[in-house]
DNA sequence: CCTTATTCATCACCATTCTTGATAATAACG
DNA sequence: CGTTATTATCAAGAATGGTGATGAATAAGG
């Protein structure tokens, strides 16, 4: 009368014994004895009344009942699993603060969009300014988490990835290689794309002057696609209004730069452990940058 | 340490309170008593350490959480449910003898392929024969179960659905509709299509002949197809080679006929049982013919 | 407004189930 | 042939889950 119902914890065994191949392993994989789980196995072909198993030798052979009740249990147990971290997902709670260079923040929406959906309860709060001003703020336990750009082997942070950097003018504009060669930066002196410009140009003896300052990209686009300034961009900051110059153009060749992930001395708070997972796995690969 | 596993007995009751709206009722649907749905509904809260309920009075109310869950449980509970029935499916074993009118033949092909993929343990035999025939054959116990067409209304057995019958002639054929009307048929006078035919023909006030006789269609459609005979099938009978014709020809209507499941009179064997319920599922939408 | 009827949560008790440690049986290995 | 490793089995204790009874809370009805 009452609906038959599998039990996860005996299938879990069972797809432990076929991983490891053996009741022992199987036993100290789980904690649990080993007449513990020789008797799940019985306990589950009762049940059933299948025979799941046999033996030769010392070695255990599933039959094609086992086989395939295998299966539906590795199913079933993806299935619960995916369930009870979501349900597990709903109850981290917190703030959260985040700092992410300006130019980063389009890359950025879809993650904090699956976030939400993952932690409803988590308030996420995004603040953007220059990566050395972020990692100052994490320092200073302003913010919980700061994705920030840098130099590659810079000590601190995690490495998110690598990104090549480009240069870059306006999409219909000639390459604008007069000398000094005028360029479109961002203001303070302390910013990773300035830094890497002016030492490759240095290192090639090219001369320079800078035509622009702005705070971001945003700010610096104009100038660029209007033709009157050179500008230093990822891949991934790369719209439809700028073109990238390749060594044909004449330019030195810039350095990888890294994106990192900084979090703040503290012990990281729940949420801020999950959302840096996320950005891990999210970012990770430079292929589905925008 | 241990993996965190759901109690797929609990999101049972879960989704009975969901689907009554109250405990009590749930109970009596699962045959626990009133208290122990109630305590099951706490444990299961216990073990997520979240709260999946509140009342509003009287009425249950879940929370979003509660909401979520009830997704996941109908999900692996679906899953369960699905692996139980097939692994106890593959426990179905036995010798099983099935008989089908010859034409029926190209109807259940896939029918079998699925049978077998269900209860691989089954030795299915399957005979062809005169629906008469295979009536008898069933009352004699040579035949677990038998597929027979048969007049509307006609006693014994159970319907697995109606089916009109047509007239119809060779594709590139005029219709032959000389007086007598030459018709081909299948040999023996005990034959439903015939039966119907000729009483058709009869209250029509039409003469016929029999131009040909054959025990199945296959025999037939030689002549048919060459033009020289009209013929009686059913809509799923009829090949590229066959053209059906309708009220226009002149002919009369003929009536539905239906397909009906003989059983053998003692009780059902198990693989009887599941292949009969199989052919009642298959077949019962008369658009899925072939 | 009081009574009556449901519905639910809680408790103690009991039965069952599950886990364990110990032991015996079986196979592999030198 | 002894040693080692692996497994099945058993008895026992612990823990878990179900039950019936009870009382509280809520809705319905006079």
């Amino acid at each position: 009368m009452r609906a038959p119902t599998l039990d996860l914890t005996l299938l879990r065994t069972l797809v432990a014994i076929a991983d490891t191949g053996s009741v022992t392993a199987a036993a100290k994989r789980l904690a649990y004895t080993q007449s513990t789980v020789s008797m799940q196995l019985q306990r589950l072909e009762a049940q059933l009344s299948l025979t799941l198993h046999e033996r030769e030798g010392r070695r255990i052979r599933f039959t094609s009942e086992g086989e395939r009740l295998l299966s539906h249990a590795r199913r079933l147990l993806a299935l619960n699993d995916e369930a009870w971290s979501d349900m597990q997902a709903r109850q981290v709670t917190g703030d959260l603060t985040l700092g992410i260079p300006e130019d980063y923040a389009s890359l950025l929406p879809s993650v904090f969009a699956y976030f939400h959906q993952l932690y409803p309860a988590v308030g996420l709060k995004v603040i953007c300014g220059t990566s050395t001003h972020l990692v100052e703020q994490v320092k200073a336990k302003e913010l919980d988490l700061a994705l920030v750009t840098r130099q590659r082997n810079s000590p601190g942070g995690d490495v998110i990835r690598r990104e090549p950097l480009l240069w870059a003018v306006g999409m219909n504009q000639q390459p604008l290689l007069s000398d000094p060669l005028p360029l479109a930066l961002y203001s303070p002196g302390a910013d990773v794309f300035r830094e890497v410009a002016e030492q490759a140009l240095q290192s090639a003896g090219r001369s320079w002057r800078v035509a622009y300052t702005s705070q971001s990209m945003a700010g610096l686009a104009p100038i660029v696609t209007a033709g009157l300034a050179i500008v230093v961009v990822t891949r991934s900051m790369l719209t439809p209004a700028l073109r990238p110059l390749d060594e044909s153009s004449g330019l030195p060749a810039l350095p990888m730069i890294e994106l990192a992930l900084h979090r703040a001395p503290h012990r990281p708070s729940e949420p801020a452990r999950r959302l840096g997972e996320l950005i891990r796995e999210q970012l990770a690969a430079p292929e589905q940058a925008l």
